[in-house]
RNA sequence: GCACGCAUAGCUCAGCUGGUUAGAGCGUCGCAUUCACAUUGCGAAGGUCUCUGGUUCGAAUCCAGAUGCGUGCACCA
C-alpha cells in the first residue's frame, strides 16, 4: 500500500523527469532495454525507427507550432521506442538564412543600425552569436515539452560537415548541368534587397487604375505607367484582325513620355485578344511575361527601375522617384500631351508582395544560380504514383503532383550575408559562373576574363532540402548506414513545397534513395478564436506559458485530441484545462490503485473472478485499437480513446465497482480486484505515456518494483508496449 | 482559369473500413460532498449531421450536382 500526495503537481516534476530520462541514456538508439536486447523477447528486434526533428529556426522562442512538432514526433518515437525498435529522434536547428536575417535586422533597428552599414563579416559574426543564443535557448524549451530525442545527435546547418555535403552537391548538380547560372527575370523585394524564388512570393487581389494609353496608332492598356519609358515594342496577337495591317518588325515612328521614338511591331501568341485593347507594350525587364515574350523575339530589354525601386535616367525629369510619387506625375504628363485615352477605375487584378514585409514585388533581370527541377521531379512523381510515399492526410499526394508537375526552376540565389555563401566564382563579361571549392579557378574558361567571388549566399532552403541525409552524415557515416533512409517526416502543411518535397528531390537526387517513406502534416495552429498568431496581431500563445500553467502533458493532451491532420487548430486555453483535469485524475486513479494494492499480493497472480477477466479482456481490445490508432497515424482518437477509457471505464466503473470487493473483505475476490486494478493502472500508464509522459512517469516511479509476471524497469519510457 | 479541402450541438471540433437511441471538450442549468479526486461526482437541456438527387436492406459516412466558406497554383499589358 502505497500513499501518494493527494494532488499531482507537474511544476515540482517535470524537470526532474526529463533529467532522469536524459540520464538514463534511453534517447539514444544504441541503449536498449533488458527485454529489447533478443528476438525472443522483442519482435521488433534490428528494426530501426528514425524522424529527423525539423531543423528549429535559430532565430526566437518555441512558438506554438513547434510544441505541436515536438508533441506529435515525441509521440511517435515513445511508442517506438516502448514497442522495441531502435529508435532514433535527431534533433537540429536551422540557420534559416533570410528569416533569421530579417529578424536581426530588426533587432538592428531598434539600436538605429542598419544592415548596409556593417561590413559583411562583421554582420556575420553579430548573427552567428545570435543564433548561438537561440540555439541553447530553444533546446532548453524543447526539453521543456519532453521531447525524448538524442541530443547527442545534435546538429546545426552550419556544421562543418553539413556545408561540406551541401557545397558537394552543388558541385554535382553543377557537373551533371542541372545548375546553370542564368540571366533571368526573378522577383526582387526593393525592401530586402534580394532576389527569391517563386515560392516566396505572395499574390493579393487589389482595385487599381488601369490606363489607356495613346501609342502612335495603337492604343494600349497598361497599370503601371511608370515602367512604360523604354518600351519600344508594341504586341499584339498574329490573329488579331483589327491589327492585321501592321506586319511583324514593322517600325513605326511616334510621341512618347519624353519625345519622339521609334517602336517596333511583334506578333505573339501571349497577347489576349479580349483583354484591354489586344495591344501591348512590353517592359521585359520588369515583367515576366514580357521577359518572355523578348526572349522568344530576341528583342533588346532595358533597366527602368533601379534596386530600391527608384526610377532611373531613361525616365528623364522623372529620374530618381520612387515608382509610387512618380506615377501620377507620369500620368498628368501624357494626359498633358493627349495621350491618355480613358483611365478605368475599377480594374481588379493580383499583385506580387514579399511574403515577409508585403512590399510590391519589383521583378528584375539579374544573373542568378538556377536549378532545373524537371529531371529531380520526375523520379518523385514517379515514387508517387508507385505509392512509394505515402501522405498523411493521403490529399497532400494530389496537391504535391500537381506542384511536381508544374515546376519551374528553382532560384537558390539570395543576396544576403547570412546563409551558406554559394562556392563558386562568376565572370561579370559572360556572366556565367562555376563551382570552385578549393578556390582554384582564376579566368573565365569562356571568355579568359578575370573572375570574381560570388557573393551571394544560398536559399536556406537549399541545404535544409538536403538535412535528412546530410544530418545523418553522409556518405560514409555509421548512423547514415544505419538510419537512412528514415520512416517519417513530420511537419507543417505549409511548407511542402518549400521543404518536404524538395527533401524528396535531392535526397533521391543525391543518395539513390527517398529520404523518408511517409510524410506526415499537419495543420497549423491558431489562437482561440481561430485567427493566424503573429507578433503584429499581438495574439502569439508562448507554449511555455501554458505548460507553466497546466503543465505539459495538459498542454500536449491539449494540442492532440481532436487534432486530425492537416487541418488547423484552434488552441483554446479551456481544453488545456480540461486535460490538466485529466493529468489530477490519472493521478488520483492511481493513488486509488496504490492505496488500495497489497504489494505482497501481487507477487502471486491470484484467481481471477470472471467479471476481472472480461474487465481485463476489454482493456486488451482497447490496447490493441490504440496501437493500430498509433501505427496509422490517428493520434486524435488513440489519445481520446485513452482519455475515455481512464476517465469513463475505469474510474467510473471498474473502480468504482471494485469497492464491493474492498468492502466485502473477501479474500479471493478482493486479490482478484486488486491483480485487475494494478494491471490495467500499470498498462494504462504505458499506452499513455507517449502522450503524456510526465504525469505517466510520475506515478510510474509510486509502482511496486515487481509482481508475478514483471518486473519494474528504470523508467516507464522502456517498458515494453502492452500490445 | 486549374487544383485541393471544409460544411455535424451555443462555441471548438471528433465520428477511422456505411450498421442499433450521432459523440467529446468548453459553455448553460439542476443535484450531490468527511468514504482516490471540488483540478470532483451524478444528471439535464441542446442536433431535420448545408441543400437536392442517386447507390444500398440501411447513408452524417459512398456517388453526382447545387450553395456557402477556405487554401494552393497559374494568369493578370
Amino acid at each position: 500500500m502505497r500513499e501518494l500526495p493527494k494532488a499531482y503537481n507537474p511544476q515540482g516534476a517535470e524537470e526532474n523527469l526529463y533529467k532522469l530520462w536524459e540520464e538514463s541514456g534511453f534517447f539514444a538508439p544504441e541503449a536498449h532495454p533488458p527485454w529489447a536486447g533478443s528476438p525472443e523477447t522483442n519482435p521488433n528486434y534490428g528494426k530501426t525507427f528514425t524522424i529527423i526533428m525539423p531543423p528549429t529556426n535559430a532565430n526566437g522562442d518555441l512558438h506554438a507550432g513547434h510544441g505541436l512538432v515536438m508533441t506529435l514526433e515525441d509521440i511517435m518515437i515513445r511508442f517506438n521506442r516502448m514497442r522495441g525498435k531502435k529508435t532514433l529522434w535527431l534533433p537540429g536547428n536551422d540557420h534559416a538564412g533570410f528569416e533569421t536575417q530579417v529578424v536581426y535586422e530588426k533587432v538592428l533597428e531598434k539600436q538605429g543600425r542598419s544592415r548596409f552599414d556593417i561590413a559583411p563579416e562583421d554582420l556575420y559574426k553579430e548573427i552567428w552569436g545570435f543564433t548561438q543564443n537561440n540555439r541553447s535557448n530553444i533546446n532548453s524549451q524543447v526539453k521543456k515539452i519532453g521531447a525524448s530525442c538524442d541530443w547527442s545527435r545534435e546538429k546545426f546547418t552550419l556544421d562543418r560537415d553539413i556545408v561540406k555535403t551541401v557545397y558537394s552537391t552543388f558541385e554535382k548538380l553543377f557537373h551533371e548541368g542541372l545548375i546553370y547560372r542564368g540571366k533571368k527575370i526573378v522577383s526582387w523585394c526593393p525592401k530586402h534587397q534580394t532576389s527569391f524564388s517563386d515560392l516566396e512570393i505572395v499574390d493579393e487581389e487589389r482595385t487599381d487604375k488601369f490606363y489607356y494609353v495613346k501609342y502612335g496608332p495603337f492604343t494600349i492598356g497598361t497599370a503601371r505607367p511608370e515602367t512604360k519609358f523604354g518600351d519600344k515594342y508594341v504586341v499584339m496577337h498574329p490573329a488579331d484582325k483589327r491589327y492585321q495591317q501592321y506586319k511583324d518588325g514593322q517600325k513605326i515612328e511616334l510621341e512618347w513620355i519624353n519625345g519622339p521614338i521609334t517602336a517596333t511591331v511583334v506578333k505573339d501568341e501571349a497577347v489576349d485578344m479580349e483583354f484591354g485593347t489586344g495591344a501591348m507594350t512590353i517592359t521585359p525587364w520588369h515583367d515576366a511575361a514580357d521577359f518572355d515574350i523578348a526572349e522568344r523575339h530576341h528583342l533588346d530589354r532595358e533597366q527602368i527601375i533601379d534596386e530600391q525601386g527608384r526610377l532611373l535616367p531613361i525616365a528623364g525629369g522623372f529620374a530618381g522617384m520612387k515608382i509610387t510619387e512618380a506615377r501620377p506625375k507620369i500620368v498628368e504628363k501624357l494626359a498633358s500631351k493627349g495621350l491618355v485615352e480613358k483611365i478605368d477605375d475599377n480594374y481588379k487584378h493580383a499583385v506580387k508582395l514579399c511574403y515577409k514585409c508585403n512590399s510590391l514585388i519589383e521583378p528584375q533581370v539579374k544573373s542568378q544560380w538556377f536549378i532545373k527541377m524537371r529531371p529531380l521531379a520526375e523520379p518523385i512523381i514517379k515514387a508517387i504514383e508507385k505509392k512509394e510515399i505515402t501522405y498523411v492526410p493521403d490529399h497532400y499526394e494530389k496537391i504535391t503532383l500537381h506542384w511536381l508537375n508544374n515546376i519551374i526552376d528553382w532560384n537558390i540565389s539570395r543576396q544576403i550575408i547570412w546563409g551558406i555563401p554559394i562556392p563558386a566564382k562568376i565572370c561579370d563579361t559572360c556572366e556565367g559562373g562555376l563551382p570552385d571549392l578549393e578556390n582554384k579557378v582564376s579566368t573565365c574558361p569562356k571568355c579568359k576574363e578575370e573572375l570574381r567571388e560570388e557573393t551571394d549566399t544560398f536559399d536556406t532552403w537549399f541545404s535544409s532540402g538536403q538535412w535528412p541525409f546530410a544530418a545523418l552524415g553522409y556518405p560514409d557515416s555509421k548512423d547514415f548506414k544505419e538510419f537512412y533512409p528514415t520512416q517519417v517526416m513530420e511537419t507543417a502543411g505549409e511548407i511542402i513545397f518549400f521543404w518536404v518535397s524538395r527533401m524528396l528531390m535531392l535526397g533521391k537526387y543525391v543518395t539513390g534513395k527517398l529520404p523518408f517513406n511517409t510524410v506526415y502534416l499537419h495543420g497549423l495552429v491558431l489562437d482561440a478564436k481561430g485567427k493566424k498568431m503573429s507578433k503584429s496581431k499581438g495574439n502569439v500563445i508562448n507554449p511555455l506559458d501554458l505548460t507553466a500553467k497546466y503543465g505539459t502533458d495538459a498542454f500536449r493532451m491539449g494540442l492532440i485530441v481532436g487534432n486530425t491532420p492537416g487541418t488547423s487548430l484552434a488552441l483554446s486555453e479551456d481544453k488545456i484545462k480540461a486535460h490538466k483535469h485529466f493529468a489530477n485524475k490519472l493521478w488520483n486513479i492511481a493513488r486509488f490503485v496504490l492505496s488500495h494494492v497489497d504489494e505482497a499480493a501481487l507477487r502471486q497472480k491470484p484467481e481471477l473472478l470472471p467479471k476481472h477477466k472480461k474487465i481485463l479482456e476489454e482493456f486488451a481490445e482497447i490496447a490493441r485499437n490504440v496501437t493500430a490508432d498509433i501505427e496509422e497515424f490517428r493520434f486524435y482518437l488513440a489519445a481520446e480513446k485513452l482519455y475515455h477509457y481512464a476517465w469513463h471505464t475505469f474510474a467510473d466503473k471498474v473502480i468504482e465497482e471494485s469497492k464491493e470487493q474492498f468492502r466485502g473483505g473477501n479474500g479471493q475476490a478482493q486479490c482478484s480486484a486488486q491483480w485487475t486494478l494494478f494491471v490495467i493502472l500499470r498498462d494504462l500508464l504505458k499506452l499513455l505515456h507517449p502522450f503524456t509522459p510526465f504525469v505517466t512517469e510520475a506515478i510510474y516511479q509510486n509502482l511496486p518494483d515487481e509482481t508475478a509476471d514483471w518486473a519494474k524497469q528504470q523508467t516507464l519510457m522502456i517498458e515494453q508496449w502492452p500490445a
